[in-house]
DNA sequence: GTTCCTGCAAATCCTTTGCAAGTTC
DNA sequence: GAACTTGCAAAGGATTTGCAGGAAC
C-alpha cells in the first residue's frame, strides 16, 4: 500500500531528473510521496509539517526547492492566492480555476469549458496570445454562508 | 485645468475624510491628485515616484497608508498582480477584469457580462456566496506577440 | 573525485507598524 | 491642546540565495 500510491509520477519524476542530470535524494522521495498522498492545495508549510512528521529533520529551504522542481516536472502546480503560494497535483489532471472560501479557507475546484471559450474569443479579438491565466472567485462556501447571519449572507 | 481635473472624486474623498473624522493634508492632496491624473493601474512605487516629482518629501509609508484611504473611499481598487500590488481608478467605474501582458506588462481591461453569470450560475449550484473575484489572462499583447518569433507564438 | 544537495543563516522584496515630531481641527 | 499625520527606521511574512559540509554518481 504505502508504496503503492502515485507510482507513475514517481516514474515521472526520475525521468526529470534524469533529463536534467539531477540526483535524487532520500528528501526529494520523502517530500513527493507525502505530496502525493496528501489532498490537495497546500501551502508550503502544509507539506514542511508533513513531511516533518516523518523526517523532522527536512528543513523549509529543500521543500521549497523540491516543489519547484514537481512544477517543472509537470507534478505540481502552483496556486498563488491571497499571500502564500499553494500547490496542487497537476498530472493527468485537466485545467480548472478554484473558489476560495474566506470564512474556512476551503478551495473548491471548478472548470467551464463556455468560460474558457469566451475568455479565448475576447483575447482573439485583442490579438493576446494566452499563456496562463488565474481565476479565483473569493467568497462563502455553502457552510459558511449558511452558518453566517442571513443579513450577513444577503448584504454582499 | 490642473485643479480642475477630478472635482467629483475630491468631493469624494473630502467626504470620506469628515465622516471618519480623519484630516486633510498636503500630502494626502498631492497623492490623490497625482492618482487621479495618472494612466491607470500603478504600483505603489509607480506613484510615488509620480508624486515625489512634486513634493520629493513624500515617502512611501504615506503613499500605501494614503491609497488604503482611497480604496475605502471607492475611489480607488486594488489589483493583486504576481509581486506587487497595482491600483487603478474605481470610482463610477464598472467591473472588469484583466489581460496582463507578460512582455511589456501592459494591463488591458475586458468585461464579460456572459463570463460573469457562467460563474454566478456555477457558484449559486455550490450553494457558494461570492464576495469577489480575481480574474488575470497572462500572455501576450498584440505587439509583443508579433515581435516574438511566429513559431514561439504558434506554440501551445 | 566531481557534481549536486542540504540546511542554516542571511538577504531580498513588498508591506506594515512603532514612535517622536509636526499638523490640523 | 487633543487628535490625527508624517517619515524614518524597524519589524513582518513569504521566498530566495550564499555557503560549507554531506551525499550521489
Amino acid at each position: 500500500m504505502k508504496s503503492a500510491i502515485g507510482k507513475e509520477e514517481k516514474t515521472v519524476f526520475a525521468d526529470h531528473l534524469r533529463k536534467n542530470r539531477l540526483k535524487r535524494s532520500e528528501q526529494r522521495e520523502v517530500i513527493l510521496d507525502t505530496f502525493l498522498r496528501s489532498e490537495r492545495h497546500l501551502s508550503v508549510d502544509d507539506l514542511l509539517q508533513l513531511v516533518q512528521k516523518k523526517r523532522p529533520d527536512i528543513g523549509r529551504t529543500t521543500v521549497y526547492r523540491t516543489l519547484k522542481l514537481l512544477v517543472e516536472a509537470g507534478l505540481a502546480s502552483q496556486l498563488d492566492t491571497l499571500g502564500q503560494a499553494r500547490f496542487e497535483h497537476e498530472y493527468n489532471r485537466q485545467h480548472h480555476d478554484h473558489f476560495i472560501c474566506n470564512g474556512c479557507g476551503e478551495i473548491i475546484e471548478f472548470s467551464s469549458p463556455q468560460i474558457e471559450q469566451l475568455q479565448d474569443d475576447i483575447a482573439a479579438g485583442l490579438g493576446f496570445v494566452i499563456e496562463g491565466h488565474r481565476h479565483q472567485i473569493y467568497g462563502l462556501c455553502r457552510r459558511c454562508a449558511t452558518r453566517a447571519a442571513p443579513a450577513d449572507a444577503a448584504r454582499r
